[in-house]
DNA sequence: ATGAAAGCGCTAACAT
DNA sequence: ATGTTAGCGCTTTCAT
């Protein structure tokens, strides 16, 4: 079988046109006709070559996602809305993982105009994101979790700000005073979440401990282990990760930590960003902001189509609000004499 | 920009011909012409049409993914495995996602026919997968995690028998002696995990029982809930979970279960297949087979690489073993008098 | 309602 | 080493 057009239309004893409007359901066949093609097309076991009436046609019907990594649960879920979205209008999906690397980002970006694709949902590192010119593209670009300059294009965020604050507020009122956050140094979330911590900190009065880290699980399991190993007095009580990767990895440190040394007076409360699995199955499970992260892969997709239909809208932000899950890692702290 | 070849011609002062041939890196170019076009490329920016080569060579450089769902960390993982090893080779990746349902399955492979794709890397049910018939198809598949019949079909799977058996091996040397498995039903692996612990169970004289049920946590919550609900005299006192998703949903259920009723006597052990993040996390730990998921990937898109190399070379079946990973979900029993 | 023919942008023969 | 040209398989005017 290398079949092609002309084939089927012979075989149906017809034009390659009327073939061409049955395939595309567009122009008027008669009934008949229609069903003649169709079984021929059945018959012979054609299928019309993608590549060519991508070519001819001009429209990809093709998503580029771009993301750091699927294996982030964040990732994972919202790939799997805007495929689930994107099939559904028949688009296809191109998958890509930059592991924050700016190079590969390039090199996406550069495959994504070589495929010229319908559009692309993209998560850019910081710089990438500053550095992005929407204009320089063919195609329009929704950027999630990280948006890029303000108005350079459409975007799904998360209120980092506010939930930010809101894990503080929490953290405050359980009784904790001596919070450190630990944010990736890679995205623009990472600084919004530290602004939004900082703010609040603030606003009670109360000192800041911040550390911008590679967004991984291991650099995580370093910089908490070191926290940790401090003095009692200037040790944190409560540990803030602003994504999922790195709430792990302080999970992680703090597990090690307490199997070695603890009592439960000495105990550090933990919170992060990502309602990941394991953060409601380990106990006390894990205080956490929850995203919303399906309906952003989905709404990143909503947005993608309306700018398709109408180009000259001006940009849009959706600002998501996340959902704090409030668990045992954050229980009220029995303060010891003289804090 | 909406740039064709001719362009970066002229503006080279070459024929089309030339600039073809400094794009795919195939023919002879003066060095100092390819200086020049190359930086006409870059002036202009650009950008290749990739359906028109595809159309042109024929060859579309991309590697089909099918599997039940990218949010199975399995699926995961294999998905990174196969797009790091794909865009090493200058292949693009199409993932598909069939969420174990036999209409997505065939409307994904007719999309991969018509895409014309170089090689499909395919997880199918254990329904499709008895179905399949490669002659069918005019490129390479590779199955992963579940085989096709014998001998249709490059495949790389793990010694799933093998794995069942050192799973009750293992529960038996710990004590537990009324064993029951949940398997999935929709793949060929539950299949043959199941048989692995009945025949390690018979070779024990050991009592079976076991359950195929929809590969999701819920089902899983809800059979081993029912178990759980029985009579102490009747109740398993070991629970094997043939995959993540199910082995998830058990343990939840037992969690629910010994919040609720049980003391220390009471417990039932807890092991199942892949070594997902939260079983490691959780106290005490789940004892599980973990598989090379990585390598299982990897390994698909080699089979397949070479596969495209030489088509003619007979099939093969590549099986891994899993690795039995001691946690204290299993730990020994201590058995009631009269046991 | 149907068909003939041009051409999407590129690569691969085949010249030179 | 470089250029000319045909044509990959389809969709889309434009006729009829």
């Amino acid at each position: 079988m290398n079949l092609r057009i002309k084939d089927v239309a012979e075989a149906a004893g017809v034009s390659v046109t009327t073939v061409s409007r049955v395939l595309s359901n567009n122009g008027p066949v008669r009934d008949t006709v229609r069903q003649r093609v169709l079984s021929a097309i059945e018959q012979l076991g054609y299928r019309p070559n993608a590549a060519a009436r991508r070519l001819r046609s001009g429209d990809t019907a093709t998503i580029g996602l771009i993301v750091s990594d699927v294996r982030n649960p964040f990732f994972t879920e919202v790939s799997r809305a805007v495929e689930d979205a994107a099939y559904q209008q028949g688009l296809r999906v191109i998958l890509c993982n930059t592991d924050e690397n700016p190079e590969k980002e390039a090199m996406y970006l550069r495959l994504m105009e070589e495929e010229r694709v319908t559009g692309v949902i993209y998560s850019p590192t910081h710089d990438a994101a500053q550095r992005f010119k929407a204009q320089h593209y063919d195609f329009p670009v929704v950027m999630i979790d990280r948006p890029g300059p303000a108005g350079s294009a459409d975007a799904v965020v998360l209120d980092n700000r506010d939930a930010s604050a809101r894990l503080v507020e929490h953290l405050v009122e359980q009784g904790y005073r001596r919070i450190a956050g630990l944010f990736g140094n890679a995205s623009t979330t990472g600084r919004e979440r530290h602004e939004g911590l900082m703010d609040a900190l603030r606003r009670h009065g109360l000192p800041a401990q911040a550390e911008f880290v590679d967004p991984n699980p291991d650099s995580a399991f370093v910089h908490v282990g070191v926290w940790l190993a401090g003095e009692r007095e200037t040790r944190p009580d409560a540990i803030v990760a602003s994504n999922g990767l790195l709430l792990l990895g302080a999970y992680r440190a703090m597990h090690a930590w307490r199997a070695r040394s603890a009592t439960s007076t000495d105990d550090v409360a933990l919170a992060g960003f990502d309602n990941d699995a394991w953060t409601d199955l380990v106990s006390p499970g894990v205080t956490v902001i929850a995203q919303p992260v399906y309906e952003i892969g989905k709404n990143a997709m909503q947005l993608l189509t309306q700018r398709l239909a109408d180009p000259s809208m001006s940009t849009r932000t959706l600002v998501l609000p996340g959902e704090l899950v409030i668990r045992g890692s954050t229980e009220r702290r029995v303060l010891p004499v003289g804090d």
